[in-house]
DNA sequence: ACCCCAAAACTAAGACCTATAGGTAATTGC
DNA sequence: GCAATTACCTATAGGTCTTAGTTTTGGGGT
């Protein structure tokens, strides 16, 4: 009986690789247990449930975006800071897929509150800081970046853009051009 | 041993009402056999699998769709068809939240071509007809479309915009105006 | 009316997953 | 080196999915 050297951090980050590797709908409590070599209910010293190794994932995914996004958008502004954040969302969804479902998973207000996800919303409102926009403009456009990352993302990860051409990538750089151009012209069509 | 009349068709609405009501994820075939007053084995009959009654329900859920959307675009172009477009999808994942889900679960490529899923692509194609777009740009723009559409009904969905102002219905509605914006310009920014 | 048979629904059973309760062994701190 | 904590265990109960094989039902042909 040699311990394994459980924690809740590594009981969490195993299930997000498990998730990376074989879908985040696929991760269960007793897949984990077997990676560890573990019987199940040791885990439950760790995680409270299920449900609660799923959100433990999803903190570590968005903790893990919002690092490389910070580290994208440090010493960057305007039309390259834009670029670089989408860049940080697009890149994480393709290389950690599981992990960027988890970041879908609904938090309760408290663990929401205090988890990375403040962090996205006030990274967006940096980059949006070179763009001279309003107060409520600027939670308009924040709220549309999120929405086109989230969105460009989510349905190219579900194939939606599978079968067509041109690739998803050149629709990406022409997506990001685009929204910079948008938020330039945005101050001056809604004075 | 009555019959309760299963066919794959009532199954699956039974499965995407349920979806609606406790959310996609704790759709069960135990629970759909509880409504029916009938014992799992029989759902067998009529699905094959757990997997299987999910595609079902999304499949549903974007024929569904399809169909507003269809009706929202009917006799308006340019701008009135893109917002009229636009509410058609925040509706629809607000009223029907848990099929609204269901059509992010993955497709066979079978299943997909098969499904509603074309013709959400040529209804936005249709929608940017009117903004004199090169082939290329269009898919761009399709692209941009479907992934503002789908991540803000899903960001708003899991919360994102909570706990801030303005109102979410006025972001959606000056982002709508402000895409209208973008798109117009678009051929004269790509020439 | 009756029979028949296709299919609708059932029972039985095995494999997994989640979760709780309560026990044993190993590490830590004194 | 001992006590106490805690890491991990066994046992158990209940839920879900799925397959195999069986019974029942109701409509169509005679």
């Amino acid at each position: 009986m040699a311990r394994a050297g459980l924690t809740t951090e590594r009981v969490a980050r195993a299930g997000a690789d498990l998730a990376d590797e074989i879908g985040l709908e696929r991760v269960t409590l007793s897949e984990v247990a077997r990676r560890f070599e573990v019987k199940v209910p040791s885990l439950y010293s760790h995680v409270r449930s299920s449900d609660d190794l799923r959100a433990q994932i999803a903190l570590i995914a968005l903790q893990e975006m919002a690092d490389l996004a910070a580290s994208a958008v440090a010493g960057r502004s305007g039309q390259q800071a834009l670029v670089a954040l989408g860049h940080v969302y697009r890149d994480y969804g393709r290389d950690f897929p599981g992990r960027y479902d988890a970041t879908q998973v609904r938090l309760d207000a408290e663990t929401a509150a205090a988890s990375a996800g403040p962090r996205h919303a006030s990274m967006l409102r940096a980059v949006l800081r070179a763009y001279d926009l309003s107060e409520d403009e600027q939670t308009h456009a924040a709220r549309l970046l999120g929405s086109v990352f989230h969105g460009f993302v989510s349905l190219e990860r579900s194939g939606g853009f599978a079968h067509s051409t041109p690739a998803p990538q050149q629709s990406w750089e022409h997506i990001l051009d685009s929204l910079d151009a948008m938020l330039r012209s945005w101050s001056a069509r809604h004075d």
